[in-house]
This record gives C-alpha cells, structure tokens and sequence, in this order.
DNA sequence: TGATTTCGATACGCTTGAGTTTCGCAACGC
DNA sequence: GCGTTGCGAAACTCAAGCGTATCGAAATCA
C-alpha cells in the first residue's frame, strides 16, 4: 500500500479513497435495526449492509467484527443533554433534566438501544464502557453540577451526596418507565413528582444548620 | 388419545407417563444456560436438551417454541423475598429489603436473568408480564404493606405515595448496581445510606402533621 | 494513461441450529 | 402379554448467515 503526500502533507493511502457516505449508511443501518429492536445476537453483517445498500466487503474492510461495528455505531450517537439553563432554580433544572429521561424512555428506539446497552453490556464490557462514557457520565455531571450550585445557594443541603442524589432521581424515573408504564402512560407530572419528592429529602432541614 | 380413569377419578392418558425429572431437567438447564449469560436468541433447542440429558423430541413435545419454554422457566423462579418481620422498625425493614435486591444484583446469574427480563421484555411481552408478576408485584406489595405500617406508627408521612417510595428504593440501588459499581464493588453500607436518603424525604416534617 | 484501491454484487464453502422422523427400549394400564 | 405413549439418540432436510473470493466498474493520483 503505497503512502502519497499530499499538499496538507498528510498521507493518504493511493487508488480509491473509502466512501464516507457508506461509512455512514453502515453505521446509520446498525443503529435503524437495533432500533427496531433486533438484538445485538440477532444483528447479521448481511442484514446491515442489505439495508445500507452495501456490499458486506464494504463492512469487513472496516470493521473486523460485530461488536466492533456496534460500538461504534453506539458511540456515533450524539446524546442530546440539553444542559438546564444555569439561571433556573434547581427544581426546574432537575424536572428538565427528568423530562429528558422520560421522553428519550417513550421512545422505541431509545428503549432499545438502552436495553443493549445495560443487557449486552454483561457480555460486552467495551460497549458498556463506551455506553458509560458517552451517554452516563456527561448526565452525571450536569446533574453533579447542579447539584453543587444548589447546595452553594442554600437551596439543597450542605451535606447532599451529589452521587446519592443523582441515583435517586434517574434510578426513580428509570423505575417508573420500566415497571409502572404497563397500564397507562406516564403522567405528565411524573417528572416534577419525582423532584419534589425527592427534594424533600435534599433541602435543608428547618432549624438546622 | 385414549383416557384412563384412575383411581381418584382423574383422567390421565394411557401409555407411559411423561417424566416430571425430564421436564425438571430441562427447565434447570435453561435457567442455568441464561444464567450463564447466553440471550435468549443464542439460546439453542439443541444446547438444552444436551445439558439437561435429554432429547430434543422430549423438549418439543411439551414446549412449541423457545418463548414458551423460556417463560415457564422464568416463572419457575421462586423470588427469595424475606419479606421483613413485622416487628422491626420501617428503617430496619426498608434495609433489610434493598440488601436483598444488593446481593442479588451482585450475582452473575441473577443480573443474567434480570437482564433477560428489562431487555427481551421489549420483544416478548408474556415474558415481561410473567416477570413482573412473579419478581416485581410481590415485592412491590410487601413495601408497600411496610410503608403504610410507618404511615400508621407516624414513622412516616400520611401523605406519602407508596408507589413513588417504592420506585425510589428499588430504583436508586439498581442505578447504583448498574451503573456505579464499574470500579468498585458496592460499599456494604449501600442499602443504610439509601435508606437513610430516602427516609430523610419520608419522615414527618417537624412542626407539621 | 496506468497503477492502485474501493465500490456493490454475487457466488462459494462452511457451520449452526431448527424442526421432523425413525429407531429400539422403557413404563404404564388393562 | 398387549396396546399405547414417552424416552434418548441419531439421522435427516432446510434455512440463515458467516467470512472469503471474484467480478467489472469507479475513483483517485502520478
């Protein structure tokens, strides 16, 4: 594989240049049929390129294997954290950032991707790693981050475990969605009940402190 | 078909009575193949019947399909609930129960079939529903009979929604489980602090009632 | 123009497993 | 003993999908 120079001097490989576009038909492809809700088991290379219109040597040039593929297309995802506006209190912040949860959960595709993610992680460790890196820690953080001006304005306790409080309020959505939802869908206000309640647990204590 | 009247009046088929060890076999061979991490779409008819030491004929004459067979099995569980002694505190009670759901999530085989249960459920809606009704509902009911104790001893607020408590509980220690134990193992303390979180929201707020 | 590489398409050999059938034996009631 | 049904084992057909190879066309650079 001869190397040539070009004028930004970084080397490209000669003859024909890989097709970015079906770069991301095959990603596109992936992440349309996990949303579907084919697992990563079912998921076959041939299904994939069939449905992004491309020969399987157009895969197998790039990704050597399934999990490969499936972490990266994983990974493509951008997740959409609108990050609470830093002017609201932190009950808005709080009840926009479980509302996030709540709508990504009504959605079919989000379901399944999640689902990968937490039951294939068992078997595939790069992609939940991925999965923590690109979709948990950043939630994490934005809450954290709330959490911490909270406490600076005197709205939430001194002593609140931001962790704590971050397991508290997305494990409590991801509870409702998961276990309630069978009869009815959520309430609009499953959000706000959810912070409030929590909140009575995270704002300071009358006649203390 | 011809029919037999036995002795207690029961109808029962002629011919050689279908093994209950051979039924017994493969349902312990399923879960055991599930708890061993295989989904339910790499699960094989075939891998079953080797590790039960049985014939796939034996398989198929009771069970049409993989879904059937992997329900009954799910439901063949018998939840662990200890279900808190009625004496001791609603503390004592609300820790005992979320250190059963820690040290159940921290076996191998329990996440595999949990994982089983929140992710094919998407798929096969029996399996979600048998789920539900054999590991959530009675533990679901039996905080819920802990709550409404506290609420009666003014342990905890009249007001309290017992729904919302529950997924608050149940909720925190499996975001916990899932997504916070990637570098260490869960702090022993785990079930105390969350209850200690919680109930810091539940009690009675002092100078109210 | 020629060398090189990728493109989509198709075919190929191979493995896995589904679901069925057949076999000889075992267990039951009569 | 006889009829019936279940048993495990094995063989079978059939389909899906893997990973590789080959094809002519297309894209890029020297």
């Amino acid at each position: 594989m001869k190397m040539q120079q070009t004028a930004e001097g970084v080397a490209r490989p000669a003859g024909r240049p890989r097709s970015e576009k079906a770069e991301k038909a095959i990603i596109d492809a992936t992440l349309d049929l996990i949303g579907e809700g084919i697992g990563v088991a079912e998921l076959s290379i041939e299904a994939i390129a069939a449905r992004a219109g491309v020969g399987k040597t157009t895969i197998y040039r790039r990704w050597s294997n399934k999990e490969d593929l499936v972490v990266d297309a994983m990974a493509s995802l951008k997740p959409p954290i609108p990050l609470p506006e830093q002017g609201a209190s932190v009950r808005d912040a709080l009840v926009t950032y479980l509302r996030v949860i709540r709508d990504e959960s009504s959605q079919v595709r989000t379901r399944c991707i999640m689902n990968i993610a937490m039951s294939d992680a068992e078997r595939h460790p790069r992609l939940a790693e991925r999965f923590r890196e690109i979709a948990v820690e950043p939630r994490r953080r934005a809450v954290a981050a709330v959490i911490q001006r909270g406490i600076e304005t005197g709205e939430l306790r001194p002593d609140l475990d931001a962790e704590m409080a971050m397991a508290i309020l997305s494990g409590t959505m991801m509870w409702h969605m998961k276990w309630a939802h069978q009869d009815r869908q959520p309430s609009d206000d499953l959000a706000e009940r959810i912070v409030d309640e929590a909140l009575k647990g995270f704002r300071p204590r009358p006649g203390e402190d």
